[in-house]
DNA sequence: CAGGATCCAGGGAGATACTG
DNA sequence: CAGTATCTCCCTGGATCCTG
């Protein structure tokens, strides 16, 4: 695979279905991956750890997800043969690369959110008049 | 609002509903949001440029995605009063500086296309090797 | 050319029941 | 406890046709 520069990149390839960018953003695509690597953050943790930690994520998609990571080799599965059986869920070294991009969007989210906001806010406003009480505010 | 810091925020908030990682999430979780920003990277575009550029999005993707964009303050729409109209997108300052995890991003994922395609490999094989084969090994 | 409106298929995602 | 297996619902997103 030719590494070309990431710029060249991101003018060229990305928008072409061959990109490496489309896997990635396969991945993270899935509003729950970002959220399980940031559960698994600052170590190992259980199934009904995650399941806790990661709020609104179903057993199912909670167990598809760490597949899918699992699978990419973000995410090392620890199964110990005890009496009521224990697997443990901790991010692998590639993982672990993987949250300085992540927590660069993060912050950039934070520090943005309130910008976002007021976007919204005057989008829908200039854009929306007024239908009835039905406006969806979050 | 709390405004704990990120690394509280990463181990606390953004698990629960109300963090607002989650709506960041929910814009670049589309995989065409990333696609467009990209798209734009280096300047204004017009739709049907744009839909050059971004292989694979249908109109209606493409003008969805711009629309959720511009609300968020990310893109801005200029229509131009032309005898053909005229539109043409191009990136706000906010918008520009999501550029930058965004790119953090992508540099990831070409530096590591390679483990990931990698541990795929190894993880079928390992894992679910295709039926037909009786070989039991391991 | 830019995009609104529709119809419709596919898969994402939840709830439930069962296994080891 | 840690999943697997279904069934189903619904939204996403594509294809198509139409308008300013």
């Amino acid at each position: 695979m030719v590494t070309t520069e990431a710029e060249t990149v991101l003018r060229g390839s990305p928008y072409r279905a061959d990109c490496p960018t489309r896997h990635i953003l396969d991945r993270i695509g899935d509003r729950w991956t970002v959220l399980i690597v940031g559960a698994l953050w600052d170590g190992s943790a259980r199934f009904s750890e995650l399941r806790r930690r990661v709020e609104g994520v179903s057993q199912k998609m909670l167990t598809q997800t760490l597949r899918g990571l699992e699978r990419d080799g973000l995410v090392r599965r620890t199964v110990h043969p005890e009496v009521p059986v224990r697997v443990e869920y901790a991010l692998t070294e590639a993982g672990r690369t993987l949250r300085e991009p992540l927590r660069a969007l993060q912050e950039w989210s934070i520090a943005h959110l309130g910008d976002v906001s007021a976007a919204q806010e005057a989008y829908d406003h200039a854009n929306r008049p007024p239908l009835d009480s039905t406006d969806r505010d979050e």
